[in-house]
DNA sequence: CTGTTAGCGCATTCAC
DNA sequence: GTGAATGCGCTAACAG
């Protein structure tokens, strides 16, 4: 049997009370009380049951999700999962709470960090813009005592604890590879299309395309970047003006979000023109553009897995505990027709 | 506050012993009394709290892992998941032993099952082998009661309770079509290696891959598959034999393990000859070989995963709990020398 | 058949 | 400073 706190406190010839003291680091035990308390937990090899003491406690984790109210599939499918997760509160002792905030809007942002309660909060996970005040509200977190991890998109630089999102300069590099190597050796333009440069995940995955492009594939020849705002409407707008305006366009790397006016503004070109396109985040419009051939690859970010890895990285960091480092990293999804879930 | 056995046993009107009799389903309750709770639980919407449960109880999983003793990467990555599992088995409440096996031996595989001790196990999980007298062992061992996952390789047409591991057919698909577009418009022939078509999950990855191959890419041939045995020497052997007696070969899709040999194959080769290559599991030798532009994709399964799955999968089983399907999902990954971990 | 009671491992009053 | 006692939500003897 595993050693319990009456073990320790029997080796340490104390009592419950002063064995929780020390545990706990509480005031009111004597310098020579607690060294011989610690002493008599390494000595049996005591570790604390942590289900045993979150009941004794009746302890609840309150977090906190600040989303974009972004009107794209991706942003949806996150809500959800956050919502489902809130479903299953009650089992896993957490009380989510969810801060929609206005999209690439620093200040909301800020607002909504600063909004929170020191000490009424476990807690906060919130998908990060890239901006100095956003990174000076964060850290205000941080010291207070808050555990903050990053959702999506990552905010370096800062004392946050955790990013669970995938590494976004991998993605740009292997949408670049698929992209190259399904062009065989063709010659031509690619198109990118961003959501906006102010987001680091955005901007990290145009720069590993980038690169990649360069050192290997030469033939290839990129455009300047287009940014659609994670917007259809905006999206299908830049798109179908650029594959009127340049007939060398043969290659589309769609990076951000708002597939659907992309997708959109391929089909009505439909057969005029033999494109290979990879694009990013998987949903019900990637998906069925992949099924039918008009997308050749979708590069993803399991936002369940997100979600719910952000959840265990916060309550375990609330309790100073360890984590599976292999669970916690967020894989870059590829899909083809072929391998859709 | 979320109601507790006290509720019921307040709105029923009996006592918590009674409460407790129906909620585990225990004999000694007249059908009125039972109703009466039941109705009182439904009435208050209580869900158990499992972890003050298995507190009470003293409860621990004891499960069984019955692995092959492979010699290759992979199985050995297998083998190193689960013992860190057994790392953590004080945490989780399990008790994990393994029972290792000779590989691809149906006899063998059979007698660990039923070496098994009904009552004394609360899940087991095996690498099944594809052979009538293991699927009568395993529907055994499911009468009588215990949870039984199916891991890497599958054993369909049996009670086994769920499968932790990738659809090979999708697997083999998506090599096909991965080999076949980077392969360009070329022509010529493909060759394939498996370690033994007595596995379901190899024999799956070839159906998938030889479908696709045929539906999409007629310039490419197919030659006849190598069987290895997941073994680096006699993959070796057959790789560099196959190379030699054959200059059209240009692509390789290695679907089994024991890939250290065909890598020293290739790399003996070495620039005489332009070969596209996808492989399955990624090991230190593969991971490798990416690297240095040997091989150009790997698909792979997540065995850290797998292990974490089946054993979330058993003991919600044992005690008839749900899951979160997505979590359970095995993905393929697909690595390029880019999205590497 | 049903109820009382004493824990599981830990945290927390409130005395001493 | 330290300890004894009580309770978290649930289970399991043991009585009745």
């Amino acid at each position: 049997m595993r050693p319990t706190v009456h073990d320790i406190a029997a080796v340490a010839g104390v009592s419950l009370a002063t064995v929780d003291r020390v545990l706990n680091q509480r005031p009111g035990v004597r310098g020579v009380t607690r060294q011989r308390v610690e002493e008599a937990i390494r000595e049996i090899g005591y570790v604390r049951d942590v289900a045993a003491a979150n009941l004794a406690k009746g302890r609840l984790y309150p977090l906190v999700f600040i989303l974009p109210a972004s009107d794209n599939s991706f942003m949806h499918g996150l809500h959800a999962e956050v919502r489902q997760a809130i479903g299953r509160a009650s089992s896993e002792r957490t009380d989510i709470r969810i801060i929609e905030v206005p999209a690439f809007v620093p200040a909301a942002l800020v607002a909504a960090l600063d909004s929170l309660a020191v000490g009424a909060t476990a807690g906060v996970a919130l998908v990060a813009i890239d901006a100095p005040e956003v990174r000076s509200a964060v850290d205000r977190l941080v010291a207070a005592g808050v555990p903050v991890v990053t959702l999506v998109s990552d905010l370096t630089g800062t004392s946050r604890h955790h990013y669970a999102g995938v590494d976004n300069i991998a993605a740009g590099r292997t949408a670049a590879r698929l992209l190259g190597r399904f062009l065989g050796g063709l010659e031509g333009d690619v198109l990118t299309l961003a959501g906006s440069m102010l987001v680091r995940d955005h901007r990290e995955r145009l720069e590993g395309f980038s690169a990649l492009m360069a050192e290997e594939f030469p033939r290839l020849s990129l455009l300047p970047v287009l940014e659609g705002r994670d917007d259809p409407e905006t999206a299908n707008r830049l798109i179908s003006d650029a594959l009127s305006n340049n007939g060398r366009i043969i290659g589309i790397y769609s990076l951000g979000a708002g597939n659907r006016g992309l997708i959109k503004a391929l089909k009505e070109r439909g057969a005029q023109r033999e494109l290979t396109v990879v694009a990013h985040e998987l949903t019900e419009h990637t998906r069925a553009a992949l099924k039918d051939g008009v997308i050749d690859a979708v590069l993803n970010q399991d936002a369940g897995h997100e979600v719910r890895s952000a959840i265990r990285v916060l309550k375990a960091h609330a309790d100073g505990l360890g984590l599976i480092a292999a669970q916690e990293r967020i894989r870059l999804d590829i899909f083809l027709k072929d391998n859709l879930p």
